[in-house]
DNA sequence: CCTGGCCATAACTATTCATTATGTCAGCTC
DNA sequence: GAGCTGACATAATGAATAGTTATGGCCAGG
């Protein structure tokens, strides 16, 4: 059993896990299906347990696996911060903000640790209606926001795409006809997308609950209201959805970063922009 | 420039470090020098920047050096965390006395991530005189002491070597005769020790100052009152000894572990106590 | 001036890792 | 239900990697 986990067969993981398959991840780093094969059964021995359930149409964590993850995750945002930023003792203050959705993943933990570790740093992180981001932006108060492509407050200095994943309520019937569905009531921009990606396939569906916070959606999927489409990210293990569901396949979202154009130059919120950045 | 920053090349690294020379970590990581000396480079050449001062006595720490090193120490830490204690969402309580030395060290890092990593988990650290630590053993309000063996609270669990070092204030001659010395006023165990070895060198010396906290003596050191005697971990830069140093060299002190006989079998403070043995 | 400790370099070797090629399994289509 | 598709596993080959031995330079101490 090896004494230290190598960070590039984290690195295999974490992208097998986000890419959800395999051969995914493996075209995602410029490899072939069988040297990604290998290096997750090699991660599986270093570890002791397996790490995913293989099945034919992809992988899923086992609970080992869901263990290790948020090990692998900062493990691999701590060697980036120190590749880029190691230690030139950043100073000064930035505001961040973030999609609600986003503001309960990890990434406040890799934006926590970069605090951590520059005690001169002071970091905000704000997470609120568009309306009130925009103004927080146009103030000054937040230097970067991270939020869906449509509702920045500013042109995208980059972008990505997160694909959607149902959750689903214990209890919850996928087949039901008109399909409880529970949904942000704000301005959530990818609300119509999902609605219409429902009606392309034909299934009719009712708005079983809404809320505009992102623990009240979890709560009511949680209660088996309905489903809900989420970032992975966000969904608790008893929501995972099985693909081979009776639900429609969801469009990806795209997230991108805003920067105030005054902030430029920065050394801190340039640390900042590149850690929010890794976060893929 | 790799992407991540690979852990094997991190343990090295921390390994050079800790024993102050190539050879003697190649040996103590069971490897040749020319093994470790190209690990070394491999790991410059992905930080971009040299980390080591070469000399023909040993190797000390440059400014890139000193920045990586607490990187490079939590990484490896969350690995091995990572490798044992994966996510068994730890709870209870655990106190942990420590020697004031060590309190100052990266070893409360290494235990507020096990902290974070286990919401459910309370970590307590204590610092403080040994009687009023053998106190707080004896009533279970701490159920992990590390100190030095002497002045342990009941038996040793483990036992682990450290050396000390030379800490020499700005200005400070080390050649003048009665030699200043910066002391821990209490009973701090290796103060006769200390003053033994500048005996048997025939090195005469005077108090110039004591304290009773590690900051105190830090604080008289870097005023330029005198000479002290401390782990490495806790030199400041500009404190560094110079090897050749007319200072006599200095014994060892042996550090150990009691562990309470109630807290056995405990999930947690296993866990603790595996976290504070890998600190070496 | 020689000796010993330490690090760098070079050449060689062994291991490791990724690739190509192939096999197995489950679900889907017709 | 036969055949197709997509996903992962396994095996064998070849290239890149990392470790070892051997050697040289440098500085300090005797």
């Amino acid at each position: 059993m090896a004494r230290d986990l190598e960070t590039a067969l984290l690195r295999s993981f974490v992208t097998v896990v986000r890419e959800g398959s395999i051969s995914r991840a493996a075209t995602a780093l410029g490899h072939t299906q069988p040297a990604l094969s290998q290096q997750v059964r090699k991660l599986e021995s270093a570890v002791g347990r397996p790490l995913l359930h293989r099945s034919p149409s992809g992988v899923t964590l086992t609970r080992a696996g869901e263990e290790l993850l948020p090990y692998a995750q900062r493990i691999l945002s701590l060697s980036a911060q120190a590749l880029t930023e190691a230690g030139r003792a950043l100073t000064g203050r930035c505001g961040v903000g973030l999609l609600e959705d986003l503001a309960a993943s990890q990434l406040p933990q890799a934006l926590a640790d970069l605090a951590r570790l520059h005690p001169g740093a002071r970091l905000e992180v704000l997470s609120c209606s568009n309306a009130a981001m925009r103004e927080a932006y146009d103030e000054g108060r937040v230097q970067l926001v991270l939020d869906e492509v449509p509702d920045l407050p500013g042109p995208p200095r980059w972008t990505v795409r997160r694909p959607l994943a149902w959750a689903i309520g214990q209890g919850v019937d996928v087949a039901a006809d008109p399909l409880p569905v529970v949904l942000f009531s704000g301005a959530c921009s990818w609300r119509t997308s999902v609605l219409e990606s429902l009606e392309s396939a034909d299934r009719r569906w009712r708005v079983a609950f809404e809320s505009n916070s992102l623990v009240g959606v979890l709560a009511a999927v949680r209660a088996g209201l309905g489903v809900a489409a989420l970032l992975p990210t966000n969904l608790e293990p008893a929501m995972t959805c099985h693909d081979t569901d009776a639900l429609p396949s969801l469009p990806d979202v795209e997230l991108g970063l805003a920067r105030h154009p005054r902030s430029e130059g920065d050394p801190l919120i340039d640390a900042v922009e590149t850690a929010l950045r890794r976060m893929n």
